[in-house]
DNA sequence: CGGACAAGCTGA
DNA sequence: CAGCTTGTCCGG
């Protein structure tokens, strides 16, 4: 054996670059590309990943040995995934490897005895369906409250399986059901157990696992936002699994109870059985605020009816603290910030915040000193208060930052963190909604439709009497008529057109670009001279220090962020689903 | 990233 | 002009 060339991608995300070292004859059996090493640079020792054995190094510079092998790392086809995600996202192929690579040194793995592999019945024809599409990547619109393991079961009987799911919580469920079948199932974080094959389940982290037998992937509630980073590089699991499954010709079902507009561009959705699907919602009922006098408030008959009716009900107001906008009740006048003249906010503690300046002071009106203050936006502080004041019961508030429910309780108000934090409900009310729906931002009416889908799941299904009861002074809103008829198909229409009409991603592909050096990137993009695609790709904004890049399609994105040079800090986050 | 080296600012 | 900060370059 005699000394080999490699070539090794440092784990400096600021060099971004790969160097040439030799390897020892010793050495050469243990490394393969994505072999985890560690090499002089600098005078001091960094860890880097093997990408490439053999190339032929540069003429002129004398190539310094690895100075020793770490352990093992992702496979030769991680790290070319990596190089695809790295070009996809705007972002450096070490956040992938690392991603990809174990927490701690890994030298040998275990493979799984296969073979006295457990007996998985059979699955129902339409889910088998799903595995065997023509194209290899399947779309199931499958309603909330609809148990989706049977697409789980259908896919480890199949052999290793990639499953996803938005949460911790989930995952830990689904390991133990599919444990207690006696399948090999481990979490993201078990980094040789997937690499001897065992099947995984977990979070957005996932889809970077060894999956050295890979047979099939499923990506339950495919629209949840946890599935993308929020830090830059945006990627987003989903479509690394569907890719990794598209490079090894594995089946892919991606199910969720409305399908993301790009998913649905992308492969045409199933719809199961529609009296299934509506089987599936809870009850819909909408108060028409059009038909309300406008001094009744917030608490028409219906819903002061529903909260003194002693069913547990969660009332979801997604605004924190205690009022966003007050008035004087003597003068009339906004209640401003003393320093930069923002409208201020009540917190719980009663005194005044400003969210411009941060600064604080006590409850008066700054024109005529009255301390009477009238509340004109509440949030849920105050919402809390009133349904505590209608029913003469005590009512737990749930948001972020408060603690968990003791499970005795009957009536909740809270943010959208209500539905994650409060067991099964028999109403959820949403009780001011129409901001969110109609906020002037692309992903808005994706977000609410997650929240009826959170909402659906602590209500339970039609049949057990579940039930969700929405306010809004518009009804005839498609996201609002979809959960009303269990038909996501009618938010799909209609959003799909309007993306279609706007020029917005799935139809074009954007990218936000922002920090203090954007900029500099910006201009460095468009005044290339490798160019050739300018007229393809157009610059929105700044908008706040933030631009928008908008191209045909996402390899003419790619190749226009791929020319911005950075010079300093700047987030390019590619695919954002909120912007 | 972090060391090397150069160019700019300060002080007596 | 030493002594220090700040910026830019570069690594096999």
């Amino acid at each position: 054996m005699q000394d080999a060339v490699v070539r090794v991608l440092v784990d400096l995300p600021a060099v971004d670059r790969p160097f040439d070292y030799l390897l020892p004859a010793a050495s050469v059996p243990a490394v393969r590309v994505g072999t985890i090493v560690r090499v002089p640079l600098q005078g001091r020792r960094v860890r880097g990943w093997v990408t490439e054995i053999g190339a032929p190094p540069p003429p002129g510079v004398v190539l310094r040995p690895v100075a020793s092998v770490t352990g093992l790392g992702p496979s030769a086809d991680v790290v070319e995934l990596a190089d695809w995600a790295a070009s996809r996202w705007a972002g450096r192929r070490v956040t992938f490897l690392r991603a990809a690579s174990p927490d701690r040194v890994v030298r040998s793995v275990t493979p799984l005895a296969r073979g006295r592999s457990q007996a998985i019945d059979g699955a129902a024809p339409d889910v088998m369906a799903a595995f065997a599409s023509r194209e290899g990547c399947s779309a199931v619109r499958w309603p909330p409250t609809v148990d989706p393991f049977p697409f789980v079961a259908e896919a480890v009987r199949r052999g290793q399986a990639l499953v996803l799911v938005p949460s911790e919580a989930w995952a830990i469920s689904i390991r133990t059901r599919l444990r207690g079948m006696g399948v090999a199932t481990v979490g993201p974080d078990d980094w040789a157990g997937a690499a001897g094959g065992a099947t995984v389940v977990g979070g957005r982290a996932a889809a970077w696992s060894p999956l050295p037998h890979l047979s099939a992937v499923v990506v339950v509630d495919e629209h949840d936002e946890r599935f993308q980073d929020e830090r830059a590089p945006t990627w987003h699991a989903r479509d690394v699994a569907v890719e990794r499954a598209r490079r090894v010709g594995v089946p892919v079902v991606l199910l969720s109870p409305f399908l993301r507009t790009e998913t649905q561009t992308a492969v045409a959705p199933t719809v199961v059985d529609r009296a299934v699907e509506r089987s599936g919602w809870p009850v819909v009922e909408v108060v028409d605020r059009r038909d309300l006098d406008p001094r009744v408030g917030l608490y028409p008959p219906r819903i002061v009816d529903l909260l003194r009716s002693g069913a547990r009900v969660g009332v979801v107001y997604n605004r924190t603290g205690r009022a966003r906008l007050l008035s004087c009740t003597r003068c009339a006048a906004l209640v401003r910030c003393d320093r930069c003249g923002a409208t201020v906010r009540s917190g719980g503690d009663g005194a005044l915040h400003c969210a411009r300046c941060s600064a604080s002071r006590p409850a008066s009106c700054l024109g005529c000193g009255a301390s009477r203050l009238a509340v004109r936006r509440p949030g849920v502080a105050h919402i809390r208060d009133d349904v505590a004041a209608l029913t003469g019961e005590a009512v737990v508030e749930l948001t972020a930052s408060s603690n968990p429910p003791r499970g005795d309780e009957r009536l909740f108000v809270g943010t959208e963190a209500l539905l994650h934090r409060v067991g099964s409900l028999d109403a959820v009310l949403f009780l001011g909604i129409d901001e969110d729906l109609l906020a002037p931002v692309v992903g808005a009416s994706e977000a609410v439709l997650s929240l009826f889908v959170l909402a659906a799941r602590r209500v339970g299904g039609r049949s057990g009497g579940g039930r969700i009861v929405v306010q809004t002074a518009v009804p005839d809103h498609e996201v609002v008529q979809s959960v009303l008829h269990a038909d996501p198909g009618r938010w799909a229409e209609v959003e799909l057109a309007r993306r279609a009409a706007l020029g917005l991603p799935p139809f074009r592909s954007v990218a936000r670009v922002s920090g203090p050096a954007a900029a500099g990137f910006i201009a460095s993009m468009v005044d290339d001279d490798r160019a050739t695609d300018a007229a393809a790709v157009e610059v929105l904004g700044p908008t706040n220090g933030a631009y928008l890049v908008r191209a045909g399609d996402r390899s003419a994105l790619a190749a226009a962020l791929a020319r911005g040079v950075r010079t300093g800090r700047v987030r390019v986050e590619v695919d954002p689903l909120r912007f």
